[in-house]
DNA sequence: TAGGATTTGTGCGTATGTATT
DNA sequence: TAATACATACGCACAAATCCT
């Protein structure tokens, strides 16, 4: 009688499937900040009218990652100094709380989801590139909010993520990239080690730090950035 | 040459009227949880098309205020008792931040606002109404958020509100609510007292330990209401 | 079991507004 | 300054799916 709720419907899929492709492309900087995107090349693309394209993008724009402006197009978003202060301070706050709020046992599946993340940081030690970067990033971030069952923390850590992430991966590709792979790398591995003796509280407290100091460096970052600019 | 940033242009006036009177109608029980609402109703009312209509209908939906289910409606979604648990947590951790992240200077404005806020709270104690008492909460955390300037904190803390207000609207409403008339006003005295000495951080605590407070009592009145359903 | 009524989802043509030449 | 090109916003008709008789 009841359908499957595993088994979402089609439309739910082909929905999801262009959110997350989209949200992707954005957060990976194939599309950069200030680009215009074409509803109709979109919806082609994906072998659907219009219509249920511009769902997502209302969705994506009611996220801060598109702004759709009559006559104009549908324009990737840029974050201001501002607004990353903002959302950096309240995530360095909000990452403190995961060994707060419904902790997961930790079981030997979670961990070697972290092991395959260090271990990919190992590769970008070795070869740094910051497309890659940027989805091992996004993994971490997803083996992270796992560590938790609190649901709406979940949503919250993601959006907010999403929101800013893309700043900072544009800002490290014009940093000392080497560096800012062994600096992730350190982080992962601290993060391991709490996790490996079920010390959720630890990985909070460890978050919170590296979220700061990566603020910290992508201001400096900017600033020189700023400071060449107006030379 | 660039158009003034403070006047919207209709379409987005249109939408957020429609989007605030829908999610107010929600949150005041106008529209209660399972019931059904009609796009083409809304849409002859508001005096639109359902295409817009629906665009407000997928941002309350995104929100979790709304459900669309093909063929069968659009339904008001019902908060379970799991999701309530988890929200609470969430929102008492996230109060007590208001002190740490950009907190704003306080104003006499302000200090009015909250005034404003306690004088309707009297009234509301010497003729207790659940509607009313709904609509000064609402006013009441507007009036929190303007405490501080940190955006995304007050765009979750708002959406995390809205999330589950009805459903303590509704628990209230067939508990003492006299009773709880009086805890409100004397959260906010209390908060009116911090205020007025610019202890944001004070606020904080004085919020978190009633919104724990708030939810242990509307998880007894859910409990008695099971125990009767039962017998 | 089948069919009709109803409601959301989709596709497409048109309106509206912006930017550029 | 005006006209034209172009992209999103909107309205409507139809498709798809569910529920009830």
């Amino acid at each position: 009688m009841s359908t499957d709720p595993v088994r979402l419907s089609e439309q739910q899929r082909k929905f999801t499937q262009m959110y997350q492709a989209l949200r992707t492309r954005i957060c990976l900087l194939d599309y950069a900040p200030g680009q215009r995107l074409s509803e109709v090349t979109l919806a082609e693309e994906f072998g659907v009218s219009r219509t249920p394209l511009r769902r997502v993008l209302g969705r994506l724009e009611s996220e801060g990652l598109l702004k759709s402006v009559q006559s104009v197009g549908t324009i990737v978003t840029d974050v201001d100094i501002e607004e990353l202060t903002q959302t950096y301070q309240l995530r360095m706050e909000l990452a403190e709380m995961i060994g707060r709020l419904s902790p997961v046992e930790v079981t030997p599946d979670l961990v070697e989801r972290f092991r395959s993340i260090l271990r990919r940081c190992d590769e970008l030690v070795r070869t740094p590139d910051p497309r890659r970067f940027a989805q091992v990033n996004m993994d971490f971030l997803n083996v992270l909010l796992d560590l938790t069952e609190n649901e709406p923390f979940r949503e919250i850590s993601e959006r907010l993520y999403y929101r800013t992430t893309r700043i900072w991966i544009k800002s490290i590709a014009r940093m000392d990239l080497a560096e800012e792979m062994q600096i992730f790398r350190r982080e992962v591995a601290d993060v391991l080690s709490a996790v490996e003796i079920g010390a959720l509280d630890a990985v909070g407290h460890i978050r919170r730090s590296h979220i700061a100091m990566s603020f910290t460096r992508l201001r400096q970052g900017k600033a020189r950035e700023e400071m060449q600019v107006s030379a």
